[in-house]
DNA sequence: ATTATCTATAGATCTATAGATAATGC
DNA sequence: ATTATCTATAGATCTATAGATAATGC
C-alpha cells in the first residue's frame, strides 16, 4: 500500500475497482461478493461502480474481459513442452501482480449470460490452442478432449488452492508443482505408445 | 415425477429438500440459491426448511454430509487401475439416481466454517486413499501432492461439465472419457519410469 | 465549467419465525 | 392430541440512482 496518491483520477480509480473485484469473484463467487465489499477493498465509494462499470454485472464481465487478456498475454505461444512451466506460473502467479486469480475467475458464475459467452469462448481458443500444439487438425474430438480435459484439471487445481486448506497442495510452490503437472500433461497429451 | 403420494410424510419431505437443495447447491452454488428456490423445487413449503434443517447453512450442511456418504460408498476398497473407471462413473452419474452433483458440491462453499471442515475432511480423506493405492506411506509429501493434484482435476472436470457447455467435454460419455482419464492418473499416479 | 466523488434513499429481495390450520393416529 | 404444513410478516440485507458536493483545469 503506497502510501496515498489521492489526487483524483477517473482512470485509476476504474482500476483499483476492478483489481478489487477481479479479487472478491475469484475468491467469494459472483453472488456471494457485494457491491459495497469490492468498493471497500478499493477504498472509493459504492456509487462509482455504477459510474464507471453500469452495474455489478458490467463489472463482473470487465474483470472477465480483463483477465482473458492477461492470459492471452502470458499463455501466447509456446510449444507443447512448455505448456506445464506456463500452467505452473498462472497457478503460482509468478510475474503477474495479480493474484493467480485468473484461473478461478474463469470457473465463476455470474449467470449472466454475456459473461457465460465470454468465459466459454475463453475456454474454447485455449483447448483449441493447446490442443494445436499437441498436433489437433479439425474434427479430431478425441484430441479436443483431452485438451479440455487438460484445462479442467488446471482450473480444479486453482481452484482447490483458492478455496481449501488441502495441503500440501494449497501452498505448494513452482518447484513442487512442476514435476508431477508436467507427467500430468504428457500423460493426457503425450504421444501416446506406438 | 411419479404421480403423487401426497401423504404427510416428514422424512420424504426432508429428503426431497435434501435432493433439491443438493441439485440448486451444486449448480448455482449457495449464494446464488435461495431457500424459495429449493422448496419450490421441491414442492414444498418454505418454512419447512428451517423445520428440518434448522437454517439454510444447515441444510447445505446437511446436502454435504449427505454426498460425502455416498461417495465413500461409492468410491471404497479398489485397486489402483480401477480408479480411472470409478472416478468416471462418479464424473457422469452412473449407477447413481441423484445426477452427478456430488463432485461438484465438494467445490461449493458458504462461507460456512463447519461446512468447510466437512469438506476439507472429505478431500483430506480421499486423496490419502488414493494416495495409498499407489503406494503412499506417511510422510512422502511429493506423492500426497499427486494425489490431490489427481482429485482436483477431477473435481475441474466435473465443475466444467456442470457449469459451462464446453464441447465435447460437457457431453462426453464414459466411453470417451474413460481413456484420457486413465492416462492422466497413470501420468499422475502411474509408477516412475526407472 | 467540468467531472470525480459522495450522501441519502427507494425498491426489491431474502431469511427466519411466530402463530394459524389441517391431516394423522390413538 | 400430535405433528406436518402453511400464512403472513419482521428485519436485515443489497443494488441502483437521483441529486448534492467538491476538486480540477481553463
Amino acid at each position: 500500500m503506497t502510501t496515498g496518491v489521492k489526487r483524483r483520477d477517473a482512470n485509476r480509480t476504474r482500476q483499483l475497482l476492478l483489481d478489487a473485484a477481479g479479487n472478491r469473484f475469484a475468491s467469494d463467487g459472483y453472488a456471494a461478493t457485494t457491491v459495497r465489499d469490492i468498493a471497500d477493498d478499493a477504498g472509493v465509494n459504492v456509487a462509482l461502480i455504477s459510474r464507471y462499470f453500469t452495474s455489478k454485472e458490467g463489472l463482473f464481465e470487465a474483470c472477465l474481459t480483463s483477465a482473458v487478456e492477461q492470459m492471452r498475454h502470458t499463455a501466447g505461444g509456446a510449444r507443447l513442452d512448455e505448456v506445464a512451466g506456463r500452467i505452473v506460473e498462472q497457478l503460482t502467479g509468478i510475474g503477474s501482480d495479480t493474484f493467480p486469480r485468473h484461473l478461478v475467475l474463469l470457473l465463476r458464475s455470474s449467470g449472466d449470460a454475456r459473461a457465460d459467452e465470454i468465459r466459454v469462448g475463453m475456454l474454447r481458443t485455449f483447448a483449441e490452442r493447446l490442443a494445436t500444439l499437441a498436433g489437433w487438425e479439425e474434427g479430431d474430438d478425441e484430441l479436443l478432449l483431452r485438451a479440455q480435459v487438460t484445462i479442467a484439471a488446471s482450473l480444479g487445481i486453482a481452484l482447490l488452492r483458492a478455496n481449501t486448506r488441502l495441503e500440501p497442495l494449497a501452498s505448494a510452490g513452482p518447484d513442487a508443482l512442476l514435476s508431477p503437472i508436467t507427467d500430468l500433461i504428457n500423460g493426457i497429451l503425450g504421444t501416446p505408445a506406438p
